[in-house]
RNA sequence: GGGGAAGUAGCUCAGCUGGUUAGAGCGCUACGUUGACAUCGUAGAGGUCAGGAGUUCGAAUCUCCUCUUUCCCA
């Protein structure tokens, strides 16, 4: 066969469309169970239906692909599940902005005609987000694709919903919560974002009642005093303690409201006498409780004050502030306002600012559920990626309160809960009853609100296997293998996984938590769509190729750090991408009639020369590094150490190398089969990073297989290694260095030549000697001696030391002997200064007796060589200034 | 108020369990089209590793304090 060699410029974008096809056609990351494999699995973490995939997707399906990519490799059973999240109030918000631009509401469309809408948005979205996941190389196991409504996992939703009710862990109460006046539903603490705002401290005076004189009360939010119900002091506080148990009178209001005492009171802050609103604020709410004091709720769910806010009723809570502010200040009851910073609550979807108010709803009571997946992290049966990210974990696992999970939404799952309206009797139940019960009336009513979305996403990595069903996916995938996630679903999505499959299945969902940071912008702020600085991944992938930006995004920082997105550095991706195009090309061109056999070829048992000894040895560390980094979740590593080795030690060095060895006829293919062996192992570790230039070039290959994606992950061989090799072609590389240096020093063009004299030991003449046509071709050098160590040495000249070689540059009345001198005292300036150095080191008794052998072995080998090269440069300069 | 992260070359960042002559990419300087690659090559300049104290034979790395910037929680 007629090798075809690659096309001479490389285009990304072909390359891409051709191969997400035909991955996808083949069908070729579709995992069945194979019983006698082990498995690896992961799950996506679903990505909302909301929208376009962003570049926070696109790392977080990077680094999740890497891993499957690379297992997938190495022969385990693997599947990654892809699907998407139905985002139930992020959607909601989305499809009902889409509306309003047609001038219409939710409400005008009805709930049915509501939902219609919302089904074809998803079913719109599903299908971009699936198509942009191919295009950034993401080898889901696409059969496999599921979405938190289907049908599957809104079974396992009835399901847990209903055994949580059974066992007393769902159960519905009068509670305070956060409300978003603008969703008009409930949110849990976690969906409320607090912003530091400068707002007022307001000090309202609260007369005495039946004597003269008042009580100041501060408070930031004025507008609620309408509902307060008591005046709290702390039992201890002296200035207030013969206070408690009698009356204040509310001004505006005039109702007569106790001061109560209680612990929780800051006799700090303001003036150590708040206001209590039961109905308005959790801690207000829970000392209520304590206090049995009433509720009176005078903001409603719109956010407008409610008919029990006297006069104000029917006002916009902030009209009703600056109305009632004044009122205060004309009756005499304002003593003063200051400037006070403080965190108001904000809806995580629509930033609206959210009213804690006691509201009927759902919650899951969380501390029996909480212990368990607080034991799992803390005994290290599940271990976070970085290790720091456990103690968020564990922090907010202790402190959490019950989960509200009810929305005031139609986009979601239904609570699976009706109502008798004759009884009232609560029938929860797995299948959709049709008379209660308790009373076998018919008259049925279902709870018309949903659960949290993140409910459904909590059970997941089960649902997603099949669960309830024992499924044979269940028995063999679950528990995953490694969840990949940023650190700003945590609490979401992380915690609330681990207690459901601790609960449900007796079992840690996933063994690794992969934490990532942020992608943010060049000045390191967020992405947003509002600042206008988000940028399209697949705008990148077009222009750089999905390679390059795959590559940028999992390189260049610290796991679990955010990063800075540069376009250069998707430029200089690019550019690595074009390098390795064009260095197998130049392997390809070079092939020939060749067609080696490598993965026939027992490679260590050829003729190899020293170099082919030193690029097999390298490789082969690279091999053993990237597989152990790989293990140990160090992507950015992985790739550091690859592109070093490709770029500086392959390209760079063996193919500059070997190119002469091409011409010839001799060891012609010898040379051949090690750059073919190296190449392919290289574009197998570079595969799970570089997933479609790797694929596109190993096609060109000679030899068996149909995909690069299922070629068997490249294994450490002990028969590579070969440290005299690697120390061999250091020496050779230094001398190289140095002749060039010479050469930049004297301004020599490349096009000149120039005669080089090297001076060395017995022990490397050998290798200098096998080495002249490496150093004529590469330092450019026209005649090159190489002569004892002992050797008159010529006067004319510019001389250097590498690697214990002496190397002369003879320059026939071009040398300029005063500043030969100068330079070469300047490097004996630097060798002396390291020479002092080490013989410090080595004279510290401390260190010759405490510090391991090894070590002090490696000082007294450095202070050696130094030495020796102080003592030539010594000679030289002698000479020189005789 | 509690907790986390970060401070290393002009810029963006690596540097794992303490031992390197402290690295990379970009940018900068000089030279260069050598038949894989100018999306490139060769050489170079550039750092008191925020500051202080401590532990240690040895600290960018461990401990404490200070300063600065960030994020999360209350």
């Amino acid at each position: 066969m007629a090798l075809i060699n690659l096309p001479k410029t490389y285009e990304p974008r072909e390359i891409q469309e051709k191969w997400s096809k035909k991955w996808a056609e083949a069908n070729y990351f579709h995992a069945k169970v194979e019983k006698d494999k082990e498995p690896f699995c992961i799950v996506i973490p679903p990505p909302n239906v909301t929208g376009f995939l962003h570049l926070g997707h696109a790392l977080d399906n990077a680094l999740q692909d890497i891993l499957i990519r690379w297992k997938r490799m190495q022969g385990y059973n693997v599947t990654w599940i892809p699907g998407t999240d139905h985002a139930g109030i992020a959607t909601q918000v989305k499809v009902e902005e889409r509306l309003a631009k047609e001038g219409l509401s939710r409400y005008d469309l009805g709930y049915e005609g509501f939902l219609e809408r919302v089904w074809a948005w998803k079913d719109e979205y599903e299908t971009r987000i699936t198509t942009q996941l191919k295009r950034l190389g993401a080898s889901c196991d696409w059969p496999r694709q599921r979405f938190t409504m289907d049908e599957g996992c809104s079974k396992a939703v009835r399901e847990v919903f209903v055994s949580l009710y059974e066992k007393g862990l769902i159960y519905q109460d009068d509670y305070i919560i956060n409300w978003c006046p603008r969703c008009r539903t409930a949110l849990s603490d976690i969906e409320v974002e607090h912003q530091d705002t400068a707002g007022k401290l307001y000090h309202v005076k609260y007369p005495f009642k039946g004597k003269d004189g008042y009580l100041v009360v501060a408070t930031t939010r004025p507008e609620t005093m309408l509902g307060d119900t008591a005046v709290a002091v702390h039992p201890d506080d002296d200035r207030y303690k013969d206070l408690i148990g009698q009356e204040v009178i509310l001004p505006i209001m005039e109702r007569a409201i106790p001061v109560i005492a209680d612990d929780y009171v800051d006799p700090q802050f303001g003036t150590g006498a708040v206001k209590i609103t039961p109905a308005h604020d959790p801690n207000d709410f829970l000392m209520g409780v304590r206090h049995n004091l009433p509720t009176i709720d005078v903001i409603g769910e719109d956010g407008k004050m409610t008919s029990k806010a006297g006069k104000y009723g029917g006002y916009d809570r902030y009209q009703c502030r600056r109305d009632l502010v004044s009122e205060l200040e004309e009756e005499g009851y304002l003593l003063k306002v200051e400037e006070h910073q403080h965190a108001v609550g904000h809806c995580q979807r629509c930033d609206d600012v959210v009213e804690p108010l006691v509201s009927r709803q759902w919650f899951v009571k969380m501390k029996p559920l909480a212990e368990p997946a607080l034991q799992v992290v803390r005994d290290g049966r599940i271990q976070f990626v970085p290790e720091r990210f456990s103690k968020i974990y564990i922090n907010w696992l202790e402190n959490v309160h019950d989960w509200c999970i009810s929305r005031q939404l139609w986009w979601g799952h239904r609570i699976p809960v009706w109502y008798c309206e004759d009884c009232g009797y609560k029938n929860v139940s797995r299948v959709d009853p049709t008379e209660c019960q308790e009373c076998g009336s018919e008259r049925l009513k279902q709870d018309p609100d949903v659960l949290d979305t993140w409910f459904s996403s909590a059970l997941w990595p089960f649902s997603t296997l099949g669960w309830p069903e024992k499924t044979p996916e269940l028995e063999h995938f679950y528990p995953t293998s490694v969840l990949v996630t940023g650190y700003d679903i945590i609490f979401f999505w992380v915690a609330r996984m681990v207690f459901m499959s601790m609960e449900f299945m007796k079992e840690i969902p996933f063994k690794y938590v992969f934490i990532h940071g942020l992608i943010r912008d060049s000045e390191g702020r967020k992405m947003s769509k509002s600042l206008g600085n988000a940028v399209d991944p697949l705008e990148m992938v077009e222009e750089y190729g999905a390679d390059a930006l795959r590559l940028t995004l999992v390189t260049g920082n610290a796991p679990g750090n955010d990063m800075r997105f540069y376009r250069e550095k998707v430029e200089g991706n690019r550019n690595f991408a074009n390098k390795i195009w064009n260095a197998s090309r130049f392997v390809l061109m070079n092939l020939g009639d060749l067609q080696p056999n490598v993965a026939g070829t027992d490679i260590a048992n050829l003729d190899l020369t020293q170099v082919d000894k030193w690029i097999l040895s390298r490789y082969n560390s690279s091999v053993k590094e990237v597989t152990e980094l790989l293990g140990q979740f160090e992507i950015g590593e992985a790739v550091r150490v690859l592109y070093d080795f490709i770029w500086s030690e392959f390209c760079d060095w063996y193919i500059e190398l070997v190119k002469p060895r091409l011409q010839g006829e001799d060891d012609r293919i010898v040379a051949q089969t090690v750059l073919i062996y190296v190449l392919e192992g290289i574009l197998k570790l570079l595969h799970p990073f570089m997933p479609f230039i790797t694929e596109e070039i190993w096609q060109y290959l000679p030899g068996e297989g149909e995909t690069l994606a299922l070629a068997k992950w490249p294994e450490f061989c002990e028969e590579l290694e070969d440290r005299s090799a690697e120390k061999n072609m250091v020496i050779l590389m230094e001398t190289i260095t140095a002749i060039r240096v010479l050469r930049a020093e004297m301004n020599l063009p490349p096009s000149k030549k120039i005669n080089i004299i090297l001076y060395s030991d017995n022990e490397s003449e050998e290798l200098l000697k096998a080495g002249e046509d490496y150093i004529r071709r590469l330092a450019r050098v026209e005649m090159l001696t190489i002569a004892d160590g002992g050797a008159e040495k010529p006067e004319k000249a510019i001389s250097a030391i590498a690697a214990g070689i002496e190397v002369y540059l003879p320059l026939e009345g071009l040398v300029d002997f005063d500043k030969e001198i100068a330079r070469l005292k300047e490097e004996l300036k630097v060798v002396e200064k390291e020479t002092a150095r080490f013989e410090k080191k080595l004279s510290n008794k401390g260190f010759l007796t405490k510090a391991p052998a090894e070590i002090v072995q490696g000082e007294r080998e450095k202070l050696s060589a130094n030495n020796e090269k102080r003592i030539k440069l010594v000679e030289r300069l002698a000479i020189l200034q005789r």
